[in-house]
DNA sequence: TGTTGGATCAACT
DNA sequence: GTTGATCCAACAC
């Protein structure tokens, strides 16, 4: 027996005003849904990281509102998606109030849904689709378009499956150069596609 | 108007 | 462990 699309219920705001790092614990066990022009893509969140706030040197919001990060700037429950290293783009879900700048990078998922649509957007060598963040929005199709989404329409959201991890591990946040110490990243250590 | 470096990844040594 | 691919935002001038 198969089904036409992922279950569960949609994440409501109020999920995504709470602290960062509340938030970015409890987004491991959820589906990652993307209503992608070609069909539904869908990814239960192994990895994340927060950053958050001006006062994080990691943080894109660290330097100010600009027009790039202003969508951490508003409210919670939106998509922050930024273009990097001149290939990659990486997703991020903004948490927290209006003018209480912070977001949860998405780093890595387990794919669950929508994998012919995956497969075709990634290169035939690659043996794991979303094992990071650049690789993730590579298999999802996500761009720069896909920038200050709510994620609480119906193109881009998060589902809770009732799923309730029971592994998470804490670590300092990978690749960055600034505050590099903070343990600030999340994920399921059971889980066979975390990144690195 | 020009320069620089980054929340990455893969392919090297 | 190091490096190249390759774009754009931020900052210096």
């Amino acid at each position: 027996m198969s089904t036409n699309k992922p279950a569960g219920s949609k994440l409501p705001r109020s999920f995504y005003l709470r602290p960062t790092l509340t938030v970015a614990r409890e987004l491991l066990g959820k589906t990652l849904v993307y209503h992608h022009p070609k069909g539904i893509i869908a990814a239960e969140l192994v990895e994340v990281e927060a950053y958050i706030g001006e006062e994080d040197k990691a943080c894109h919001a660290a330097v100010g509102r600009t027009e790039r990060n202003a969508v951490m700037f508003g409210n919670g429950g939106f998509s922050y998606v930024y273009f990097i290293y001149g290939m990659y783009h990486c997703l991020n879900v903004v948490t927290e109030a209006k003018d209480s700048p912070a977001a949860v990078l998405i780093r890595a998922a387990e794919p669950i849904f929508g994998l012919d649509i995956i497969r075709a957007n990634s290169p035939a060598s690659d043996k794991k689709y979303t094992n990071g963040p650049g690789k993730l929005c590579r298999a999802f199709g996500l761009d720069r378009s896909h920038n200050g989404l709510d994620l609480c329409g119906d193109t881009l959201y998060l589902l809770d499956t009732g799923k309730r991890p029971t592994s998470i591990q804490t670590s300092p946040r990978i690749g960055i150069k600034k505050s590099a110490d903070c343990p600030w990243r999340f994920f399921l250590s059971e889980s066979r596609y975390i990144s690195r």
